[in-house]
DNA sequence: TATTTTATGTAACCTAAGTAGCAGAAGCGG
DNA sequence: CCGCTTCTGCTACTTAGGTTACATAAAATA
């Protein structure tokens, strides 16, 4: 991407903001864009395919993606995690070059960057100090999939649906919101938590008829953080009880 | 380590097949042996809590380790994964520097050496090869833990118990032999696969009789592995029919 | 060897969560 | 505006897998 892009101030914004490149000077940041293009997709196209997945690597610049693998035999899907803007994938083959097994997906009319894995490669040779962001960048991701790991293996469906809202929400007035998340069908929550569509929904209602959210269709809003809070640890201090 | 400790011979021999620094020169894996102090622990005991995480890195000369955590309400045990000789621990810590909530559990009298993260910190710093075998390294294990979740989210317990089997088979001769896990409790494979013993139990009942396991406490061994393989895969092709 | 501890097998029972099906509501495209 | 598609809510039903309990077997310890 050149300089006398229509798009390149709006890029350039979008990866100094970002945790990835946030870091880096923005001299720096502008050689790198020199070696991206911009692509776009539309929403629910397939970015990439897990072969391609060490090929090339992309930055997200307006858009979400998600992460997903299907069960080929139940066709049931699981969202391992969702992308937002600044965020770059795919960062695992980058450590050993190994395709993943994964599909990308773009949840939105999709806008990013990408380039060949070569470029990265290079790139990230001639630049040790994109390692003091990208390293950390990584343990962020493993430590979330970690921990849906656990979630999966410790909790059950009603606290996994909770735990979900709490690790996108963020504070703000007047009320608290729901981040990547908040405009989800309940098919696409299921396929975050790992359970089905009329469980989601059951629990949703609960939810609802104890006031601590709001839920229409295509919207989701914390109503009171503090109820929600106190009922993912509740609920399991009851079981503790038994 | 000293190079006149009675250990010493062994130590390098287990570093020098190891993932981690097998592909170092034995000039720089003798000059970190220096850095590093041994230490033992008895079978069972806690090698590491969550907030030591980020003051002393170890690596494994022989014996296990389990990295688990515990739901806090139920007391039910979740294992993320085993590690035995050769593997160092917690490379998570190491990418940005804050604790990570899992506990580290000698399955074996265990032999370890351990130094400071610092120690490790500024090694990594001076030995930028290092990286050639640790990216790679970390690559491997987040793969482990995406493959751990998708597997809680798709399929059924039976299935995942099977799985288990055939990721820790290793081809040999009469038997493929069954690596780190041949000599588990049924309660300690349940944690591995988030279930509890009585189901494990109940699945390894029907494998034995239909051939396929020999399992007798504390030895565990794949008898037909051919009929395995073709199980898990027949397991998921039936639910396809439906 | 006797005694205690720990692991396993198995049965009866219970419940969370999945399947199937349908009606109504909301949004979309023509 | 109308028809079509996609979501949501809800009911009835099924089932995998979790809980509890106990007997037996194997190992550890005295």
């Amino acid at each position: 991407m050149k300089p006398d892009s229509p798009f390149y101030e709006n890029t350039l914004k979008t990866l100094k903001q970002s945790e990835l490149f946030g870091g880096l000077d923005e001299a720096v940041v502008q050689d790198m864009l020199l070696m991206f293009r911009r692509q776009t997709w539309l929403r629910k196209s397939i970015v990439m395919e897990p072969e391609e997945t060490i090929r090339e690597f992309f930055v997200i610049i307006s858009g979400r993606v998600k992460v997903t693998r299907i069960n080929p035999d139940t066709g049931k899907e699981f969202i391992l995690f969702l992308m937002g803007p600044g965020d770059g994938f795919d960062v695992i083959p980058l450590l050993n070059g190994k395709a993943h097994n994964v599909s990308f997906v773009a949840m939105d009319d999709l806008e990013a960057l990408t380039t060949s894995f070569k470029t990265i490669h290079d790139w990230i040779e001639g630049h040790p100090e994109f390692n003091r962001a990208f390293l950390p960048y990584l343990g962020k991701q493993i430590r979330q999939i970690s921990n849906l790991a656990f979630d999966l293996a410790l909790h059950d469906t009603g606290t996994r649906l909770m735990k979900l809202f709490l690790q996108h929400t963020v504070q703000s007035n007047p009320h608290p919101r729901l981040n990547l998340i908040n405009d989800l069908s309940n098919e696409e929550l299921a396929s975050m938590i790992g359970s089905v569509r009329v469980v989601v929904s059951r629990y949703l209602q609960k939810l609802k008829k104890e006031g601590i959210i709001i839920a229409r269709r295509g919207n989701l809003e914390i109503k009171d953080l503090h109820a929600l809070v106190e009922k993912v640890e509740e609920h399991l201090a009851l079981k503790d009880k038994r």
